[in-house]
DNA sequence: TTAATAAAGGACTTATTTATCCGTTATTTG
DNA sequence: CAAATAACGGATAAATAAGTCCTTTATTAA
């Protein structure tokens, strides 16, 4: 469904607004280590997250990632997964046909729209202030 | 959503049931061209799907690709998704997480679990007959 | 102002997916 | 049976995604 960076890039961002919420800024290795992921590759991952303005750094000393209250509130899935993965996931045919259009629909054109509609809609619907909830309330879970 | 391999394999797929309905055999290039993919990687996938039962092939002169009666009613998405791409669309955990369960859920969890069982009931309701019946009625299109 | 710290960024490697090439095997028709 | 045809199958190449390494830049605190 999403990229290996795309899952990454989204445990990542939870996990930070949901330390950001303790007043915590939380660095690189610390991010890696919770979510689970290479350290290296999360740290090209973050500078992305970071350019698209989806998390704020600080270099230097006590410096490290941080959501500020309105990035933890703004931030939706939808904002990540199209930092990271591009529109691919919104825009594409199912059957990766680029003629494909309302007009002249591909044969699964309908039942994949629907499938994606409910994706673009939870995707907008779902902010990470909302999911770094399920961590404090200890409902979820990003590693046991 | 699907691997470029499970695209061409529904596309494939579709049109050789579209061609059997009318007593058709269909060679490896013609599939290639009217589903507007590589012949020599699509080689490889029609393989794929004959080894899984998902179509019949004949070797030889007027050999080449078929559905017999039964595989055109029986052959449902969800048969060709799990030859090509395996399990992987249906039971892993939307951010990737191994010991994500109902138990201990990722953030995600439940809104995803939505997604993919929609998505798991189409790919189960529907067959390649049905699909098939879209190009022999002009209401929808493999290539323009 | 210097040493330590941590993110930024570029170059590179590894793994996986996508795609091609070519010889082999089976089948049909003359 | 011989020649042509078309799928089968193994090896290889190209492209993309995933992941690493190392140097530079900014910041803080002693």
């Amino acid at each position: 469904m999403f990229s290996k960076a795309c899952e990454y890039a989204i445990r990542a961002v939870i996990y930070i607004c949901h330390q950001s919420k303790n007043g915590e800024r939380v660095g690189l290795k610390e991010i890696a280590k919770r979510t689970d992921s290479p350290e290296a590759f999360m740290a090209k991952i973050l500078q992305k997250l970071v350019k698209n303005g989806i998390v704020s750094s600080l270099k230097g000393p006590t410096g490290g990632f941080v959501l500020d209250k309105e990035q933890q509130e703004k931030i939706r899935l939808v904002d990540i997964v199209y930092a990271i993965d591009g529109d691919n996931v919104f825009n594409g045919c199912g059957l990766g046909l680029r003629e494909c259009s309302e007009e002249q629909p591909c044969p699964i054109h309908d039942k994949f729209k629907n499938i994606r509609n409910g994706l673009s809609k939870m995707l907008h619907q779902t902010t990470i202030h909302d999911l770094a909830e399920g961590l404090s309330t200890g409902t979820s879970y990003l590693r046991i």
